[in-house]
DNA sequence: CTGCATGCAAAATGTTTGCACTCTA
DNA sequence: TAGAGTGCAAACATTTTGCATGCAG
C-alpha cells in the first residue's frame, strides 16, 4: 500500500500547479523555492510511481531530459508544448492513431505504439523574447 | 574546410551499411569490431556534425541516448523503427504536418515544429523472440 | 608547414542505487 | 512496531571538453 506522505503530495501538487511539462529537477527547485524540504532522489521516485500509473505523461526532451506533466483526460492525447517556457496544450489525434496503425501494420511491425509532440512558441514567449527587432 | 580522414568515411560508412538506428556507442563498437581504430569522442563529433548538416535523422531513445539514421531522402518524413533492433522504415507523413500546423496556429504557437515516431517489432524480431510460448 | 582532426583522459549532466534513518499506518 | 518512505552520497551512463599529437591539404 501506498503512504501518504507530505513529499508525495508535494510532488503531485507541483505539477497541477502547473500548466506545462516540468523536469525533475524543475520541480525539485520549486519545491525547495516554496520551502518544502524534499531530496531530488525522492522527486524522481516519486515522479516514476506517477508515471508508472499512467497518472502523468512523459516526455523526452532533446538534452535527454525527461519531463513530466499532470494530465486531465485519461484518453490518449498529445501535446503542443511551448519550446521556451514548457507549456503545453492537450491536443486530441483526430487520426494520427488510425495512420500510426496502417503503416505499422502495412510494413509487418507487431504491436505498434507512437509518440507525437508538436512543438511552438507560445504567444507570451513569442511577446517576451519573440519579434527581436 | 572539412578534410576527408579515415575515421570520417568510416561513421559514414557504418550508417550507410546499416538500415536502422545506431547509437554513438553502437557506431563505435561496430568500427572497433571491425577493426577501425577509431575514438568514442570522434564517432560523437562526426555524428553531430552529420546531424547538423542535415545528412541523418535523429532519434530521441527512452533511456535518453541519441540514435542517428542516414537516411535516404531529403524529404520530410518519419520513422516505423522497431523496437527490439532499431531497424527502421520510413515513412510519409500524408497529412501529420499539416495536421500540426493547424494545431500550433490554432493555440497561437508560433514557429511549429513537429515530432512523430512510430514503433514496434518488426517481422524478424517477432519471429525470433516473438510469440514467445 | 599549418591547422584542422584525433583521441585519451577528465569533466559535466541527468538519473539511479545503497544504506541508515524517519515517520506513517 | 514494522516496513514503506526519505535523503545524502556514491555509483552510473552518456555526452562534452581540454589538450597534446598526427595527418591532410
Amino acid at each position: 500500500m501506498r503512504k501518504r506522505t507530505r513529499q508525495g503530495a508535494a510532488v503531485l501538487g507541483a505539477l497541477e500547479s502547473s500548466d506545462g511539462f516540468r523536469t525533475a529537477q524543475q520541480i525539485h527547485a520549486d519545491l525547495r523555492a516554496d520551502g518544502d524540504g524534499i531530496g531530488l532522489t525522492t522527486v524522481y521516485r516519486h515522479l516514476q510511481l506517477l508515471a508508472d500509473d499512467g497518472a502523468v505523461d512523459v516526455l523526452q526532451l532533446d538534452g535527454g531530459e525527461v519531463a513530466y506533466r499532470r494530465c486531465a483526460s485519461d484518453r490518449h492525447h498529445h501535446h503542443l508544448v511551448c519550446r521556451s517556457c514548457g507549456r503545453s496544450v492537450e491536443v486530441a489525434c483526430p487520426d494520427v492513431g488510425a495512420w500510426a496503425q496502417s503503416v505499422a501494420k502495412d510494413a509487418g511491425f507487431a504491436d505498434p505504439s507512437h509518440r507525437v509532440e508538436v512543438f511552438g512558441v507560445c504567444p507570451a514567449c513569442r511577446r517576451a523574447s519573440g519579434p527581436g527587432q
